[in-house]
DNA sequence: TATGAATGAGGATTCATTCAT
DNA sequence: TATGAATGAATCCTCATTCAT
């Protein structure tokens, strides 16, 4: 197991990082502090390029959110994939982060909060069922297609892909 | 990071195995080697809980057809859900394990004949991204609910997260 | 250090050997004894071919002596130079062995009587020291020639090689 | 097999050195690197006893050369007659060592030299074979004097010794 | 008697963390 | 304040030896 995955050692961290291994203990008090920062910083970028668009997305119509959403989460993922990818990894390592918990249960109030605002359109048995099945399709589907199947997402068949997840949003979520 | 999961050292795995570390090399060359056997090995376990059922599910109309499939995603994370969730967490590290890789080729292929073989009752825009997509959906909310939201796979509220799984996957692939 | 020097491990002589690992702890109480035994072995085989041309050489006057000597050197060392280079290496870690002991001394002992015996067209300040110096070249030139220049024993050459060292120990030796 | 001479664990040279294991590791990325390091080292401080002498020596009339020769492998041995013989061991295991192999092939291309510049006092049938056996027998009498027999380098006793050995050198090469 | 799976002490190596400069 | 050499607990792995069959 001495192969290359693991070479996140705080040594080569520092090294990347082109500062001392001693500079990088002044700021964070163990490894485990670090990657949690590393997580955070990148939480936060996703969110930079992310909130405005789920902000106006609350006020679109069934597909044109649905559509919306999709598209924001592949831009979520493309902010940063290959470190997206490990820190994928690594959080079960890191423990539960609240900066991460949080994100989480903010995408889900978010997806319930439009579900209960457009009950009008969508029909649902169980709201809180709903959101969590909404929000996991759409991270696993992104995730999956941004770092396992990036064919898919060329520029040719993009559309495809969004096309055919919003599809299936909607259906999953409209009224009869 | 020395919390709880990285205690699979391999004289811990020994110890929980019951026998001595000598053992262990003397069945496999590296501790990488014996990850990757573990993961096999619960690869083939699902396998025989899930194989059946699939072939069943292959003859059946498309809502018997996607209950089921959900269903056997469910119990195959049920085989052992904390082993389940570990060897996630292992597999990026082990390397492509053919065994895994195979079985993934399997659903998509499964899934993929599936789809063009009820072409009457079904509609999508391209097979192969749908597969992708079903596969990728399901695998992804029976994983999630397994393993992060228990509460979710109740007996008493089981029925409603596969009704709705099966209603997402129904609707997402039925025609018009 | 796990490269291919110390593959002597007891568990590969015991395959090499064609016998199960316990079986040669049946006839050899420790890796030690077992080393030592094939030592003594191949000491005996040796002597078995290097017996009767020194006893013959003990009678012969220096020079047809001094020839026969190295003859025999070199003949000891080819009974099976491989394993002679081993066991060269790993006399140090069993400890002095008796037998090995025993034929030093004897070398000693033969070299040194020859002396005496032919004070007449021998000339040495110290016989004790002149047969140390005589065994200790001996062996160290048919030694280096055997293992790591084996060009020097090629049949067109050897003659060389043994007129050589012959002269050498012939004038060393021979009064004025 | 746990007597005293394999004690060179890394563990155990770490603290005997004065230094933790993981400083070690900082500087020699593996045993047999630091083996070879210790080796290169004792080679060059025999380099560094020896060089000047033998410069000299190539100038002087043969038996003068000869003896300075002898004198020199004799301090040579002597600079860490312990760690030379346990070196001498590990040569085997850490494969050819430029540095020695480099300081075997200045000693015979020195040797070949003198002995092609006194051509007029010095008869040899072959001159390589000759370089040979001069330094193998030099190197084998001195090394087997200062490790195994310590009583014949007595200050009483060290004189007969080189001038055995200048003797046998001379009448090996000097003209008829 | 012969076998070889099992044992576990011991050895090589890594890497998060500290601290003298 | 920044540095990076030093630390050593913890890890992976080997191999001489035992013992149940």
């Amino acid at each position: 197991m001495k192969e290359g995955y693991d070479q996140a050692s705080t040594n080569r961290i520092a090294e990347v990082a082109g500062v001392s291994i001693g500079s990088l203990y002044q700021y964070f008090p163990s490894k485990e502090a670090l990657v949690a920062a590393v997580i955070d910083r990148h939480t936060q970028e996703i969110s930079a390029v992310t909130r405005a668009a789920l902000v106006k997305a609350a006020a679109l119509p069934l597909e044109a959110a649905a559509r919306q959403f999709v598209s924001v989460a592949i831009d979520g993922h493309r902010v940063n994939p290959r470190l997206h990818g490990v820190l994928a990894e690594q959080i079960p390592h890191v423990g539960r982060l609240e900066n991460i918990e949080a994100n989480v249960r903010a995408g889900y109030a978010l997806v319930r909060g439009y579900l209960e605002a457009h009950r009008d359109e969508i029909d649902v048995a169980d709201p809180d069922l709903a959101a969590f099945i909404v929000v996991t399709v759409v991270e696993a589907l992104t995730h999956a297609a941004v770092l396992r199947r990036p064919d898919i997402l060329t520029d040719a068949k993009a559309q495809l892909f969004v096309d055919d997840v919003t599809r299936l949003l909607v259906r999953y979520l409209r009224k009869s």
